[in-house]
DNA sequence: TCATTCCATGCACGCCGTGCATGGATCACT
DNA sequence: AGTGATCCATGCACGGCGTGCATGGAATGA
């Protein structure tokens, strides 16, 4: 049994493919089919079933799997443990669409004067791909939206922020000395696509008011919302955080008045994973942040 | 990092040699020396603090040890898991030296008989080395007297035999009608070495009856102690088991009148370990031996 | 029937771990 | 202080094992 063999084996299992898996390996398919072989062969039976189109685990395949995951998280936290010198070392974070290039820019500056020796990654996703990340170990932390539909992660929640109606100087809007939810519901918005957890909470506030908003446009990122209102395609809601960068006088930000729509930032990582000095100081980093005082 | 590496390592830092490891390794020590280098140079730091008569593991050492120990546990376990098939394989089973002749050939031939197709393999030794073996994965069960004074351990007792007194035929003690206790105060005893806990539990027999026996003689085996007993060097006290076995008219076995020495037979595994269907198969065989019920 | 998609096998190559010989450092003993 | 012993590190050459390339064999779909 050798480290390596099981590296290939979990890509197999992962890719349902030997072929596939031999190009996630940099590795080519019969070098691949004979590791697996040797496997199979000191294990006494087989750990996958080759089906015409693919191949799945058989019942050895599924407890080594898990087996041979926990030995990788295993040696990884424990190469991670001793290197560990809170100064160097790579930090992956995690970071959902609409929090990201608002809020880690700054959070990277300070961490990066901080601690010059680190290197930090940044994954860019959504809140359930940054989940599943986390619980594979494929990244350190996740900075998004609470609640986290997830057991098993840890949440630490940074701060609290407005949502701001955005709409252009011109609109009718503007011209009211305070706007209420109410008078939101007849007018057409420009929301995210619904892979984003921003474009829920929206909504899930609108409905507590009683009404649906109505989407006449959906995109794939913030920048793009703020664009399309300043060309009157409709109104929106803004993340505070998101006002800041906006130089534009192209659109106007302003808060509701009685009860506000917020969201709430936090960061998740994983439990069973070691945590190094690192990972410890960035989430320090997060929580000293000018924009969790604001 | 290589599997092969991990074992390397454990082997010097237990060993706390390069050069006795590579013995035992059956490998060259220069080739062990640019194992344990390669892996130093991974971690970034070394494993090995060499002093100038032998070499002791540095912290990180000591935190790879443990979590080496951990991965390679896992990874036996789950290969005996894949491949248990409830009739073959290996059984690695410990037993006290007063208990391994005189219990474990029936339970062994019944097994044998009832599992052709398995192997077992038997580890005499005292109850201190059993131990410490289950704990570090080395034997799967130990047969051995409770009480066992290990926590983390798995126990199950069998069953409670007397300890007969035996002395030869021509003393004074066979023409007595019935022997107690306080009839064998002034005797001379002859005892196993203090290594052997049927040797304390005797003592602290004799102790709760407010005397402490004079050992005029001390082996390492019980055949010895039958031997020494026949040639009149003093009296002493046989587990029941073992008076079934001898067949010699040199030695008299009796029962103590009153409150009987006895001592109680116990299995014990590691619980924290995979049990094969092979393992509890054995158990069960043991549960049922006819000495269970003598 | 033919093209396609997979995994397995035959064969030759090259790298990496290994053994042998030796160096360098530290003790123990006289 | 000198000498031999002990122990780990290094230089060098070899050989085995995993690998890539080319190809085979089986199942599938058009």
């Amino acid at each position: 049994m050798d480290l390596d063999q099981l590296r290939y084996f979990l890509k197999v299992a992962e890719r349902q493919s030997f072929t596939r898996a031999a190009e996630d390996l940099a590795l080519s398919q019969p070098a691949l089919s004979r590791s697996i072989q040797k496997l199979e062969e000191e294990l006494g039976r087989p750990v996958f079933e080759r089906k015409t189109r693919s191949v799945a685990l058989t019942d050895a395949g599924t407890l080594l799997a898990s087996r041979a995951r926990q030995v990788f998280a295993i040696l990884a936290d424990t190469k991670a443990e001793i290197t560990d010198d809170g100064q160097s070392g790579r930090l992956r974070v995690g970071a959902i669409p609409t929090i990201a290039p608002y809020f880690l820019p700054q959070v990277l500056r300070e961490f990066a004067t901080a601690f010059p020796k680190a290197t930090v990654h940044i994954h860019e996703n959504t809140t359930d791909a940054l989940l599943k990340a986390l619980t594979q170990g494929e990244i350190d932390l996740a900075v998004l939206a609470a609640p986290v539909p997830e057991k098993y992660l840890e949440i630490e929640e940074l701060f609290t922020e407005e949502l701001l109606v955005v709409f252009p100087p011109e609109h009718p809007l503007a011209t009211k000395p305070s706007i209420r939810i109410g008078d939101l519901e007849p007018l057409p918005f420009v929301l995210l696509d619904e892979a984003h957890c921003l474009c829920d909470t929206i909504v899930s506030f609108c409905r507590q008011r009683s009404f649906q908003p109505v989407a006449v446009e959906r995109t794939s990122q913030l920048a793009m919302v703020q664009e399309l209102v300043a060309l009157d395609h409709g109104i929106s809601m803004i993340p505070a955080m998101a006002k800041h960068r906006d130089q534009s006088d192209r659109r106007v930000y302003r808060s509701l008045s009685g009860r506000k729509p917020t969201r709430t930032i936090a960061v998740a990582w994983n439990p069973y994973r070691f945590e190094s000095r690192l990972q410890r100081s960035f989430r320090e980093c997060l929580r000293e942040s000018p924009h969790a005082a604001a």
